[in-house]
DNA sequence: TAGTGGTCTAGACCACGAA
DNA sequence: TCGTGGTCTAGACCACTAA
């Protein structure tokens, strides 16, 4: 039998089987049995070997999880270190209704700081996007991201987009991790204005590079009042 | 041939293996060849799916790549999350010298805020420290630690140890990973007055829940220097 | 006792990379 | 062309769990 689905050429049996589980077991809760393997077997003529490659891959996901003398189950969800959010999807997780307001958005010769972080040279154009963003209707924060805009052609012709992340995401340019650091400092008359603090208020300053296979994309420097915002991480392993 | 060597029975010939290979390959740089699967299957004597089974585990670990046509190979260490660090060893790594004075050493019972915290009762015994802790000599923080004092037997008999992580990694009880909160205040005249502070300068709030295999190890509150501490982390896959 | 996952064999053909 | 990893087969015996 002949198969021409993917250009590499023959579809794999052990992915067949694996996103054949994955389906089945999609919707079912944690501690619901998986197909046995001998199950699998019958089902799809194949050896056994090739069933453990497809559950193997599974089990390292995490979803799913193998009791010898018993069966394979659905796994709880492993807890896992704080994912990379958006601050939409961020403030959406917790509740609060993200807005932003655009203070800036134009194209500008990258200075040495920017530069040197998005692993340009000084000079080249950078997008540079200073937003107010909004948590149900109060300030939350002043954002000031610069982006490489040779990665991002035509992107300050289209409209803003709500989400950066997303827009990034549509050209396949969402960092997949990033490199945070926080501070705490006291508010300047200009952010304490916007943020609708008195001068001299704290603030938590947050600076991120954003990359993706260990190219950076974007790099940003936030303001966030401490009053409203505190930082949430979860480090280390998953046992 | 019989092997007493695991009180589970037989060693397992892919461990024997993996851990060949593991040892062959600890010492070189990334990017050198790893013995070839059919190496592995002549020198062992032994089918190349035992030899897959020994080599995919190490690639999951991320100590080898394949490159299909190629061979096999030392992978460069992946980047990863940041690891749960003690105070000591954060300072080490930035290359300063933790010093920390103990300010309270003692038994309390448990208020409500610390007894939710660390999952005991309210009214439990918890062992809590208070240290000041220095960097190069220099006033950096305040942390205030509360222990749940049934996991540790005989702490307060005990020299107070350097770090506490190292004494909780003595007992198996170091955490495996932790929650942090942090935000962004003013100091407090007591605050400032221990950091070398004037009153109302900026610090840093760091709030921890220290866990091992979802059991509650550790709670603590710290008061950082937010001018000498900034908190770097690094978050998302290892693409 | 029957079923499960864990381990293991001794082959096979394939696509790919380097020489 | 030759060696590599990727895939796959059709069995086998084991320890363990649950009925």
């Amino acid at each position: 039998m002949e198969n021409v689905l993917s250009p590499r050429g023959r579809a794999l049996k052990h992915e067949a089987i694996r996103e054949y589980v994955r389906r089945l077991v999609a919707e079912e809760l944690p501690g619901a049995p998986a197909p046995s393997e001998r199950e699998l077997v019958g089902r799809f003529g194949v050896a056994r070997m090739t069933v453990r490659q497809a559950l193997d891959a599974l089990v390292g996901e995490g979803l799913l999880e193998r009791k010898p003398g018993r069966g394979t189950f659905v796994a709880r969800p492993r807890r896992s270190s704080t994912p990379v959010l958006s601050f939409t999807d961020e403030m959406t997780g917790r509740g609060f209704a993200a807005e932003s307001q655009t203070l800036v958005l134009r194209l500008e010769q990258a200075g040495p700081g920017v530069a040197e972080a998005l692993g340009i040279t000084e000079g080249d154009a950078v997008i540079r996007w200073r937003r107010l963003r909004h948590a149900d209707g109060a300030p939350m924060s002043i954002e000031e991201v610069f982006l490489n805009e040779v990665l991002l052609p035509g992107f300050l012709k289209g409209v803003a987009p709500t989400s950066l992340y997303d827009e990034l995401g549509s050209r396949s340019l969402r960092p997949t991790w990033v490199q945070d650091t926080m501070t705490a400092d006291l508010a300047s008359p200009e952010e304490a204005s916007l943020l609708g603090l008195r001068a001299g208020a704290p603030v938590v300053r947050k600076q991120r590079r954003g990359l993706r296979e260990d190219k950076v994309i974007e790099v940003s420097r936030s303001t966030l009042r401490a009053d409203r915002y505190a930082l949430r991480i979860t480090l280390g392993g998953s046992d």
